[in-house]
DNA sequence: CAAAAATTTTAATGTTAATTAAAATAATCC
DNA sequence: GGATTATTTTAATTAACATTAAAATTTTTG
């Protein structure tokens, strides 16, 4: 997840080039982002960006695709982490709004999928699609272990991939709030998962 | 909510016009929407549009108005039907679902807010957040009155919105689909509200 | 330090879709 | 049915950006 030590200039700049476009975009919406707009907050010229990337389209499916590099990050690290259905649900939710909130810092809404052209549409899809069976895959754990009370898990994914997509409508990097984010979040989202019959209560830290 | 009955050709033509938008927003996504493809869906011509408003940031203004008008009308039955808290809040969501899938539906994803022009934006905004105030009203309400489990109404009430307002990505006018989604998605955003040590854990119908 | 490669800018150009005005058609009203 | 009003179309026009090519600058490398 972190960039590697010996990360080229190139990359670098691209990735920074990437969260201005995501600020951007979660900022000003698609149609209010101009090219002008991205490449200001970098410091550069509008053209500068066709260095990094072939057109406007393309900057949208990088976007989507490091936001989606993250999220799959998050659900892999959870998954390892885990010890139980209910353990690896909770995790991969804390972990993912630690990135959305934090410093890996703002992750693109996909608002705009429908207008990519249809190879790169096809692609973000075809990775959603994926990160939605990862995770009702771990409720489907949970639920066979014991951990998570029974649910229908496609409905449920939806609303928790829902909840966590829409975090950068509201969220708008305050600091303070951020800590307040993933403290609270991630409980109120995996809450109604927990099996009732459990002997603990307390939640993972 | 529903057209009153000596609803004018003009309005009647105007929410047609509404609903077509809102069906190629959420489904082409906004900057992959021209007017010209709303109008298609209409069997008008582009400029026809004009006649029925100013321009396209206005005809984005008047979706999420109407979009936004059809939650603060579920809100409102809830308010009227619920016994208690928790009853209000499974009722909002099970209304506003029914809303989203259902015939008033396509309810168009508010992607572009920050697009809108400054007056416009305020308004949407203003009533957001008011409708999301009106929720933590209910949750606050039912943690009162025992229905509802103690939480943070901020943070809940973001989840819950959130997966709500994310369900036209997901959902895409297959009927089948809807009678399982107004089934189950209500009972799994709520589940993790109730108060665990409630007598009854029947769901209401 | 000089040459080569990488990055950015300047200055046009192009394209697409929004917008407008005037004309044409359709609906309504007396 | 003829006049008036409401709605839609045709046919330009516009403007905002995205995009491109070539030149300039900066960075790296031997």
């Amino acid at each position: 997840m972190a960039m590697p030590a010996e990360a080229t200039r190139f990359q670098l700049q691209r990735d920074r080039m990437l969260r201005a476009a995501a600020t951007c975009f979660n900022r000003k919406g698609y149609s209010g982002t101009s090219l002008k707009d991205v490449a200001h907050q970098l410091g550069l010229t509008d053209a500068a960006l066709y260095y990094y990337v072939r057109n406007k389209e393309e900057l949208v499916y990088q976007c989507y695709l490091r936001a989606a590099e993250l999220g799959r990050g998050a659900m892999e690290l959870a998954n390892e982490t885990g010890a139980n259905g209910f353990e690896r649900a909770y995790l991969y939710v804390r972990y993912h709004v630690e990135i959305m909130v934090g410093d890996a810092g703002p992750v693109a809404i996909m608002s705009e999928i429908p207008s990519l052209k249809t190879a790169h549409r096809n692609d973000i899809l075809k990775i959603s699609r994926q990160h939605s069976l990862g995770f009702e895959a771990i409720l489907s754990s949970g639920i066979q272990d014991g951990s998570i009370e029974p649910c229908d898990v496609r409905m449920t994914g939806n609303a928790v991939m829902g909840a966590i997509n829409w975090i950068p409508k509201w969220f708008h990097g305050d600091a303070a709030m951020a800590k307040q984010v993933i403290e609270k979040f991630p409980e109120v989202l995996t809450r109604g998962l927990k099996r009732a019959s459990n002997f603990s209560s307390g939640q993972i830290e």
